[in-house]
DNA sequence: TGAAGTCTGGATGTTGAGTACAACACGTCA
DNA sequence: TGACGTGTTGTACTCAACATCCAGACTTCA
């Protein structure tokens, strides 16, 4: 997994430029004003990193892990899968809340991301995994229902929950706990029950 | 709506440009590279195109209007909401399995797609406005549950057709309208009747 | 046929990623 | 104290690629 210890200074004064990126893009940030907004000189960054892309590699690959070992808490706890499922999208959702750069980062080098092998694999086990292994869990102790295509229902699952956090970390302000819970609460009665309106029958 | 109006034949050879953009993003893609792709000439290309952002934009505008338009038509039929809501998103999911290339652009540039204003703009108007506004019908009609929070629940939708669509194409190869039928079934039975489990009451 | 618009090759300017390197700080060890 | 290694940083450089410019060629149409 670990690659090159970055040293803990460095990587932390690395943040600052989360929001540079989200908001300009990796492509429209200079190299430059990512020295200075971290306050690491150019060529200390070209020291400990291979480039540019190493920048939003490190920054991403850190929140994955963040959300793929909070959602694995969730996903292992005790409960039916359905109750599990419910607190790995929350968990998923409150830290995406709680770092609207870095998931505006994501969204906006999307592309870069997906071209970066780690980080798909980073990406596909934070998100999508542990929703279709709950999934299927469900089908087994009934708390779900039993799909034709599991991978299809997952992967809108996946991308429900992930473009409804998106589009609320769009804002760029933070927002609490609170409002995760909220939010998921949302999407997760949606889920559930179904869009369906009350049936005549 | 239309800035400046490219000649046919040239709006018709820098489809050609899309494979090589989905492939290696926008950046990875020197306009040299486009140029010898489409087989119009560098000089020519910026005697049209404002620059490398504007293949991008000329293209997915197009598939964009082209996505609103087809579910304008499903969105404004006769039948239910419910009905309506599912004919739209069989009518995007056809048209993103159509297009594999100019859908894996998109998502792979989405970060410059969002900054660009027009292109925005469209994206909202191929995808998410129509699930919102049909929503809300639903929600008079009967057709679809009455939902606290619209915007969200709209959004997820949104998010769950998309990113299935999206997924389907990542495979590169073209799908036939019968895949987008089988797909959109899946993901509008899932949609509808959610997916809790057979409940014991 | 001439004027206006369109197209194109080739030279040129410009920007920013990445590299090279020398100087320096600082701790360690003999 | 001095030699050595590791990390740090300023400065100057190379180079790839975007973008521009221009002169001449080619269409089109009156």
């Amino acid at each position: 997994m670990m690659k090159r210890a970055l040293p803990a200074k460095i990587a932390s004064q690395l943040y600052a430029a989360a929001e540079l990126i989200a908001d300009r893009g990796l492509e429209g940030t200079r190299m430059e004003e990512i020295a200075e907004a971290t306050g690491i000189p150019k060529a200390t960054l070209y020291y400990h990193l291979e480039g540019k892309n190493a920048v939003l590699e490190f920054l991403l690959e850190d929140f994955l892990d963040l959300i793929a070992g909070a959602v694995a808490v969730a996903k292992d706890a005790d409960g039916s899968a359905s109750e599990r499922l419910r607190a790995s999208i929350t968990a998923q959702l409150s830290l995406m809340l709680e770092h609207p750069h870095l998931c505006r980062a994501l969204v906006g080098d999307l592309g870069r991301a997906t071209r970066l092998p780690d980080l798909a694999a980073a990406l596909d086990a934070a998100f999508l995994t542990p929703i279709r292994e709950l999934l299927e869990e469900g089908a087994r102790d009934g708390s779900l229902a039993r799909f034709e295509d599991p991978t299809t229902v997952a992967t809108s699952i996946f991308g429900a929950v992930t473009v409804a956090g998106l589009s609320a970390t769009a804002g760029a302000r933070q927002r609490t706990a609170a409002d995760a819970a909220t939010l998921s609460g949302s999407i997760y009665t949606m889920l559930t029950l179904g869009i369906a309106g009350i049936s005549p029958s």
